[in-house]
DNA sequence: GCCGTTTTCGGCCCGACTGTTTTCAGTCG
């Protein structure tokens, strides 16, 4: 079994949480935190990079140590370090931090003085009232402590960023109402359309003396305000979401906007682009000595640095700032470019629309040709299709096509890949299709090499053009199967194939990650909306924020492509390389 | 622990808010 990146990420957190809590050198933790953020984002295994015999302190902020400590975790080893502050630290004392109010210092006092360990033993000091004993712990920690603890704080998790602009855009629109505003704008990992978003950040101008921190805390939806300042207030929505609201003057609007969009790396490098110039950057604009140079804008404030203004996706320090130094910043994708949808079911399988509908709502997107790849045979809960239904289905959209103007319907399907690797129709019916769109619904816990040879012969048959949900995640709900994405990329492009980004808020798989890996390995992608209703169309939207996180240009993708095009790339006998 | 057209040593992003304080440490983003 190969560690994954995110098992070496978490690693390498636990030894920043241990070493915090002990008072090491806070830039020894920031090294450590900045590895496991380096190695969670990489798209490519570490422990095959270091099978491979790859450099790892080539990566930024990655030195020898590290390199040796990372290569060490990534073969299944034990690391000592790790070992040695588990015996010096509980392990389980990196819970509490959390907690809300209770970093390392305050962790560690609780430990020296209480011998407090964990949840459990916090929530009996709290309620035995011995908190405040401790030295720094009055009343009003106590009290916020006991509150955390009764509401089983701790455990918020991020949440998927359709449901965070189901409460942001009200909240934004109820904020561009005040008196007084004159610009607002969600700024953190929402802009910046991470899959999650952890809270809302949202930044406003306004006239001075103009009441925007009443209407932001008295807006109908909050259940509790946590902090409240003159410029800065915090909320916890009745869903449990926080929000931070920012408020700066006019000429700082820009500065502010770049700075709570992150990400903190992006931040941080910028910052340090700034000191090499031996001016300032912070929320307030970009300063030599008290003289404001920028601030009004994003835009003025990259120029100033040398740079050219980096979209919000980009914003992760992964090359972005040396990208834009160089003038190389991809032309990312937009909704504009997306000339086609190739992933949707209708009224025969599991959708709840008719394929005119499917393909009229599309049309009325501005979409040129639709596919409709209902569900086969195997997927019997959704009454998927077998060869004489399909028949049929082919039949009625030739009907359906002779009608349409300036608009085609693809005829396809979702083929079953089963356990061993073959498809559930047979090649007699799917050689009459458009396109064959094939995915895994069954048998999700093969064995890593078993279940990425079941794709592999997948794809063997050259009837097989776009492999839907690789990996078969579910945000929030259900880890993707075991499968080397990798080798899966390769083969799709040896072969001719193309793989999916699915565009279900709930999905969007392949990730952000695995795109930038195909735009590497040359692999075209198929941003599809997976629609199972007309109003599902619209969730092109989300893929297309995640194929932009995932740098790729309008030519790395299948359906950006005319009809003409596609009917090209599609053709196996002829490999895009 | 990392890193280097100012450095192989001495730096490492910056500010707001809270609570517990009499001028600031801790936390957070």
């Amino acid at each position: 079994m190969p560690v994954v990146n995110a098992d070496i990420a978490s690693e390498l957190d636990k030894v920043a949480d241990l070493l915090e809590i002990e008072g090491a050198n806070p830039f020894r933790v920031r090294a450590y935190r900045q590895a496991a953020r380096l190695v969670g984002s990489l798209p490519r295994s570490v422990a095959e990079m270091v099978a491979a015999g790859d450099d790892l302190d080539a990566l930024p902020g990655i030195g020898q140590d590290l390199a040796g400590k990372i290569a060490l975790i990534a073969t299944g080893k034990h690391l000592p370090l790790l070992d040695e502050l588990e015996r010096e630290v509980p392990p389980g004392i990196t819970a509490l931090l959390a907690l809300p109010g209770l970093g390392p210092k305050r962790v560690h006092a609780l430990h020296e003085a209480l011998g407090i360990d964990s949840i459990d033993k916090l929530a009996a000091a709290a309620k035995s009232g011995q908190l405040h004993t401790v030295a720094g712990f009055g009343p009003g920690i106590e009290a916020r402590l006991v509150r955390a603890l009764a509401e089983g704080a701790g455990q918020a998790q991020r949440v998927k960023l359709a449901t965070a602009e189901q409460v942001a855009e009200p909240l934004l629109r109820h904020l561009r109402g005040a008196d007084g505003v004159l610009q607002v704008e969600i700024a953190g990992s929402y802009r910046r359309r991470r899959e999650t978003v952890g809270d809302l950040d949202i930044v406003a101008s306004a006239e001075p003396g103009k009441p925007v921190m009443d209407r932001f805390a008295g807006y109908e939806d909050v259940a509790e305000v946590t902090e409240r300042g003159t410029t800065r207030s915090t909320i916890v929505l009745r869903n449990g979401l926080q929000v931070d609201l920012r408020v700066v003057a006019p000429e700082s609007f820009g500065a502010a906007l770049l700075y709570f969009t992150g990400s903190k790396a992006h931040n941080i490098a910028l910052r340090q682009i700034a000191m090499a110039r031996n001016l300032k950057l912070n929320e307030y604009g970009l300063f030599s000595g008290a003289k404001r140079l920028a601030g009004a804008t994003e835009q003025d404030l990259y120029e100033r640095l040398g740079l050219t203004m980096v979209p919000p996706e980009l914003r992760e320090d992964q090359g972005e700032i040396d990208a834009s130094r160089q003038k190389r910043l991809p032309h990312l994708v937009t909704l504009d470019d997306i000339r086609g949808d190739l992933h949707m079911h209708t009224t025969a399988s599991d959708g709840h629309d008719s394929i005119l509908a499917m393909a009229r709502a599309a049309q009325a997107l501005g979409r040129a040709y639709i596919a409709i790849t209902d569900h086969s045979k195997h997927v019997a809960v959704t009454h998927g299709l077998d060869a004489a239904r399909l028949a049929r289905q082919i039949d009625e959209i030739d009907r359906l096509n002779a009608g349409l103007k300036d608009f085609t319907v693809l005829k396809a399907i979702e083929v079953d890949i089963l356990e061993d690797g073959s498809l559930d129709l047979p090649d007699r019916i799917l050689r009459r299709l458009d396109l064959v769109v094939g995915a895994v619904h069954s048998a999700f816990d093969l064995p890593r090499g078993q279940q990425t040879a079941r794709l592999l012969k997948a794809m063997d048959n050259p009837l097989l053009n776009i492999l839907a949900h690789p990996t078969g995640r579910l945000i929030n709900a259900r880890p993707g199967y075991a499968v080397d994405i990798e080798a899966v990329m390769r083969g799709a492009r040896e072969r001719g194939c193309h793989l999916e980004l699915n565009a279900q808020p709930d999905r969007l798989d392949l990730n952000d990650t695995s795109c930038r890996l195909a735009k590497e390995l040359g692999l075209k992608v198929a941003i599809s909306t997976d629609a199972h209703a007309t109003t599902q169309l619209g969730h092109m939207r989300f893929g297309i924020d995640q194929a932009r996180r995932g740098w790729l240009e309008p030519g790395d993708v299948l359906n950006a492509a005319s009809l003409a095009d596609l009917r090209r790339m599609l053709r196996r006998d002829v490999p895009a390389v």
